[in-house]
DNA sequence: CAGTCAGTTCAATAATTGTTTAACTATTGA
DNA sequence: TCAATAGTTAAACAATTATTGAACTGACTG
């Protein structure tokens, strides 16, 4: 990952409609939504959905496979984990993000119940 | 970090300029550098970087203050952990983008109640 | 085939973002 | 106090991005 393509795929994640969509793909797991579903979900029209796909699909984060008459949409996990090590790696200064968390807490994602 | 605040530090970092001006802060680490010493290194005119850094201030990932007539600005290291943190928890399924570095069986991320 | 369903593309428009030049504020130092 | 330095703010403009409604393409079904 180089600098000009985190700059597309930041880009591509920075808007509510994309991240949330993007969230739900995530969610979905590898065999993704179909682009209806996800219309539905995100309770936008066909073609706003299209615009925002596409710009996730440009930056390389979706992809896409159509079954019959639905295309489905899908994450791709390696596009994602690619950009997490980039910032990690460029934007905090090693394995974590350094000088700030000097000792102390750790904070630790807290899930179920 | 909530999704709309991740959305604005996503695209605090969604240019060239500001991805650019961002890594430099981070290398400089704690202390920060002058806004005129960033805009020599990035070649931008300084009201393109007053520009660009109060996008980076505004999404609360650079910090400044004055020292004499120098303004120094700085990486906030935990608002970008807060960042790497959300995408890895929201937009990778779990620890690490789940499925699609699978080597054998897959990991799906499962919402368990 | 005709009709419908899923989704995209197009065109028009509104809103946001980035760049530039000029003017301004605050600090320093002679 | 005057001039220079560091940086911000303002205003005008260009470029990009987002939203909407209408028209289109391709795949299924009767």
């Amino acid at each position: 990952m180089n600098r000009s393509r985190a700059v597309k795929s930041l880009a591509a994640l920075a808007q509510e409609t994309r991240l949330e969509a993007f969230r739900l793909l995530v969610q979905a797991g590898p065999d993704g939504l179909a682009a209806g579903d996800l219309a539905a979900r995100l309770d936008i029209s066909p073609p706003a959905l299209s615009f925002h796909l596409r710009g996730l699909a440009n930056a390389g984060l979706v992809r896409s496979r159509q079954d019959g008459r639905f295309i489905y949409y899908s994450a791709d996990y390696d596009a994602m984990q690619s950009l997490v090590d980039f910032l990690t790696e460029n934007c905090c200064g090693g394995a974590a993000c350094a000088p700030a968390r000097t000792t102390g807490r750790k904070v630790i994602p807290r899930r179920l119940s």
